[in-house]
RNA sequence: UGGGGCGUAGCCAAGCGGCAAGGCACAGGGUUUUGGUCCCUGCAUUCGGAGGUUCGAAUCCUCCCGCCCCAGCCA
């Protein structure tokens, strides 16, 4: 039931053991409006939801929007309805940084008070020359030492708009010379004459990140504040604010963020693909956004046992996304119907069968599930079957159908292949004479041979049209962000992510379909009627993800060999 | 050359002084009207390396090596 085992769980029931905090346990989810949400956020997302619900406490979504140079609504929506999607509910807790702007001002006045923080004129580049290196101590700004009057009557002004975008800015007095950087006088505030998407044009100046995080932290009470590993350093500063400010002070946890092999999760990155046009949108079923996982099929619930499988941990990783395959098959394999659908049609004509006759075989809907009942499928002259299936020099462990062999119609007959037309032009199989054994009906033969093979098939007169696009990684190669010299990370693109099939035959009964609805086309994969395109004349469907396929596997080591 | 972190199988990851969980991947076998599912089996004499403490070390100590993060008026 509950998750496995995690170092933040054990800081937590440390904490409840001790009685911090009144035994509560209260995280956040704080994402910043300024892009859509990936599978890395649904790790953080699964995380403070999670542990809110595991130990009988809250999470709080919050939008962490103080840069109102690229915060927008339509992210803020789309985050919350993807948070919505995945599962979780903060349930009236939604909140905005934004919301804190006249509080956080106060703290701010506060501390300028407190001789902690003064007005800096120096300007960006100079900032960026007193701060020092890595290796060398910074130097105090000329400006360090104005009074606290005259920083208070400046912060006043800055708010007022008084002055211009980079005139001034607020700045916390910690130490030039720390070792962390962080901690060499951070900006706390700067001016920025961009109207917000909340608060309009009222305010000209605005936090930043630091100043904010923690004392939203703080104003909601929040217990535990989990975020990545890249702001470790940022803890230091975290706790300043807060113990300088004497204000309640929740602690703050690093774990290391998802990284998925083949593809890319940043969102510099992800923007980049979507405004390059490289992919069609933030809901490229081909992204591993969230809205792309959506659209591509996935299920919330193999999102979720994705990221409780892939665990809480503090060593920089490289999931394999087979795991994330792993985990949508393990649950269509049990949900989903089962139908026959054929990609690459190859025309076989059942020359004994009678012409103008129609049977209708049932089918099984799920071998996993019997509650999911049978269904009946039209058999009939003529058919098509997948091209792969055929082969008119099989290589060895080929089970399938080749000149003078016998295979399984699934649900129907064994068929024989007794002739293969081929265009005289190309040399390239054009369609294939058969017979059946009216003795196997339903797919046994009753003197108890044995074939080696069964062929997935549909009407040629009953088969729907449709189209199928295919998907593969989006990235040719495994770590897209180790781009060598001279080389951008767009380089890495798959040409063949996607390729679209317009020729494809699915069963009748697919008719019913709707968009979103999923199915396993048998022997093939997973398949979701597209959600944003759909057309009056066919069917459109996305490829979740292929099933396990050991004959290619086998395909592959002969190829090897060779 | 400063500071903060991290190193357990191909990939994740438990383990917190008593003698290496689990999952994915991979390999073999069984069942099978999906080359699917399911079921077995195998897969670290060893925990980045070297010393040390201890009856006993992945776990404690010392040194070394490797990787990640920090010099935004981004988050």
């Amino acid at each position: 039931m509950s998750a496995p085992p995690n170092f933040i769980k054990y800081i937590i029931e440390a904490d409840i053991a001790a009685g911090k905090n009144d035994g509560r346990v209260h995280t956040r989810f704080p994402p910043e409006p300024n892009g859509y949400l990936h599978i890395g956020h649904a790790k953080s997302i699964c995380l403070n939801f999670g542990l809110a619900e595991e130990y009988n406490g809250l999470c709080n979504l919050r939008f962490d929007d103080t840069d109102p140079a690229k915060e927008e609504v339509e992210y803020v929506e789309s985050i919350k309805s993807d948070v919505r999607w995945l599962g979780f509910d903060w349930d009236g807790r939604l909140y905005h940084a934004s919301d804190y702007f006249e509080q956080l001002f106060e703290y701010a006045v506060q501390l300028i008070k407190k001789g902690k923080a003064y007005v800096d004129s120096l300007g960006s580049d100079e900032i960026r020359e007193y701060r020092g290196t890595l290796t060398q101590a910074g130097k105090n700004s000329p400006y360090r030492e104005r009074s606290i009057e005259e920083n208070l009557d400046m912060f006043e002004r800055m708010r007022a708009g008084e002055y211009e975008e980079g005139a001034h800015v607020l700045r916390a007095k910690i130490d030039m010379a720390s070792p962390n950087m962080l901690m060499r006088d951070p900006t706390l505030y700067r001016i920025k004459k961009v109207p917000h998407y909340r608060t309009g044009g009222m305010w000209v100046i605005y936090p930043m990140y630091d100043f904010t995080h923690c004392l939203s932290d703080s104003i909601e009470g929040i217990t535990h504040s989990n975020c990545t590993l890249e702001f470790e350093n940022n803890r230091e500063l975290y706790d300043w604010v807060l113990d300088q400010l004497e204000v309640y002070h929740p602690q703050q946890i690093e774990f290391a963020r998802l990284n998925l092999n083949y593809t890319v999760l940043s969102k510099r990155k992800l923007i980049r693909l979507v405004e390059e046009g490289h992919v069609d949108g933030w809901d490229d079923p081909r992204l591993p956004t969230i809205s792309g996982l959506r659209r591509r099929g996935y299920t919330p619930e193999s999102i979720r046992n994705f990221c409780e499988r892939i665990g809480v941990a503090k060593a920089d990783s490289m999931v394999d996304i087979a795991l994330l395959e792993y985990c949508i098959r393990e649950q269509l394999n049990k949900i989903s119907l089962r139908v026959m659908g054929v990609l690459r049609p190859l025309k076989i004509i059942i020359d004994n069968y009678p012409e103008e006759q129609v049977e209708e075989l049932d089918a099984i809907n799920n071998p996993e599930d019997p509650d999911m009942g049978t269904r009946k499928i039209p058999f009939s002259r003529e058919l098509y079957i997948e091209q792969d299936d055929f082969m008119e020099e099989p290589p060895k462990k080929f089970f399938r159908l080749a000149p003078g062999r016998e295979v399984r119609l699934r649900y129907a007959y064994f068929i024989t292949c007794d002739e293969v037309v081929k265009d005289p032009a190309t040399g390239a199989v054009t369609e294939l004479h058969c017979s059946y054994d009216p003795q196997t009906r339903g797919g046994d033969a009753p003197d108890g041979r044995k074939v080696k093979g069964t062929l997935h098939w549909v009407s040629a007169s009953h088969a729907l049209d449709a189209r199928v696009h295919l998907y593969e990684h989006l990235f040719l190669k495994e770590n897209p962000n180790a781009v060598e010299e001279d080389k951008d990370f767009s380089d890495y693109l798959n040409p063949n992510s996607s390729e679209t099939l317009k020729n494809c035959k699915v069963e009748p009964s697919l008719n019913a379909a709707r968009p979103g609805d999923r199915y396993q086309f048998e022997r093939l994969g997973y398949f979701s009627v597209d959600t944003k395109y759909n057309s009056p004349e066919y069917l459109i469907f996305n490829r979740i993800v292929t099933l396990r396929d050991t004959w290619a596997k086998i395909l592959k080591a002969q190829q090897q060999k060779k």
